[in-house]
DNA sequence: GCTCACATGTGTACGATGTACACATACCAG
DNA sequence: CTGGTATGTGTACATCGTACACATGTGAGC
């Protein structure tokens, strides 16, 4: 056996082990470089240390590659999201359930600060309502982001928190808002604000969004 | 006299007499075909019925020709505000005020549905709070979509249906909802329900943020 | 264990794009 | 009329996505 298998590092002639895996990994790593328009199919091979045509083993076309990294990036805000959901200590089950539906916005939209190439990447392309629970995107929890939204909502809805008439089409109430704000922050008129204004008004999004639902 | 000048049925030869402005046409009919990526130089030169290398004179390089058309299309979006403003009929100050807000949200949210394609160029670009008020982006009223907000956030604030203690970066929370959506009816998952439906969600939104503001 | 078929990576090639640079042409000032 | 400047032309190059023929490992069946 002259290469092993899945190694990073040390460069391997001809088969490459996994160059499905490491072209999508070099496309996230362009995505943070760049946002979706850096994540370029040469340049991906280029790291991966093979031919341009080699990627056309593996994906349709340049595409297929960026849903592929479009993908591992929605799950990557699927992690941020349970990242912050995971710092929640409350013994209180009504007060919990508000803090973890708050942690579904401040998760997403630290994310979007911190990387936001990757978060453009993220929502960039193709996603019907389908793709939307694919397991693909999912964080630690086996949850996409928008999962992780509805099931704080249905939590909201189970301790009393939102009127279960209110509940219908919530998610799309409170994704606007947050999705939106991202999008003013990373290239909208929002981009040079100071952090601390920032942070100021995430906090007030997600009160709009409380109180508005 | 070979030439009449901004003629565009007619070609004429070698002076075009206004290039820049048939360059940015172009790409606003560019923009609506396929969005900001079908925003492509050479072929708007080709519609204009010069050479590639003509548009270097009007335009430092292609982000600059985009420039331009991102704050053509953002005029659309003033117009379509304007337009759904101008069919409010309310002897009532306060109630012509509440609607002309609610106008600014149903007139963005309708030109992103009818031209996704300007829409998304409008809004693609760089275009900081400075440039957010600048006059090639503004509609017949001189005001751009920002500042057609903010106009109708003050008259809320003077009508008495805003506490002036809310109304500091209220345009920022309202914009983050109503942009929000307009992403998740285009290329978000929210793109193919049918449109009754997404009617009944812009009204469920402006509801959220008149409450939440 | 040998062979052969298939999966996967290589090399070359083509059209399109953005852009640079030298050249050509029309208009304006004197 | 004449020359300078603004504006459009032509050619050229690097890069990108992608197609196609070819090379090379790997595994299945004898």
């Amino acid at each position: 056996m002259t290469t092993g298998l899945g190694d990073s590092p040390a460069r391997t002639s001809y088969r490459h082990g996994d160059l499905r895996r490491a072209l999508i990994d070099a496309g996230v790593d362009l995505a943070q470089e760049g946002g979706p328009a850096a994540v370029v199919l040469r340049e991906a091979t280029r790291r991966a240390g093979v031919a341009p045509s080699a990627a056309y083993r593996h994906f349709a076309d340049r595409q297929a590659l960026l849903d592929a990294v479009c993908s591992s990036c929605q799950a990557l805000v699927a992690r941020a999201i349970e990242a912050d959901q995971a710092g929640i200590r409350s013994t209180d089950a009504a007060e919990a359930a508000r803090l973890r539906f708050r942690a579904v916005g401040t998760g997403y939209l630290r994310f979007a600060l911190e990387q936001p190439g990757q978060f453009q990447t993220a929502f960039s392309a193709s996603s019907d309502l389908d793709s939307a629970t694919s397991s693909a995107r999912a964080g630690d929890s086996g949850l996409t982001p928008f999962q992780l939204l509805t099931v704080a909502l249905d939590d909201l809805v189970a301790q009393g928190l939102l009127a279960a008439e209110r509940r219908p089409a919530a998610e799309f109430l409170a994704w606007s808002a947050v999705h939106g704000l991202a999008e003013l922050f990373i290239d909208g008129p929002l981009r040079a604000l100071p952090d601390p204004v920032k942070q100021t008004l995430i906090a007030r999004v997600i009160n709009m969004v409380e109180q508005g639902l």
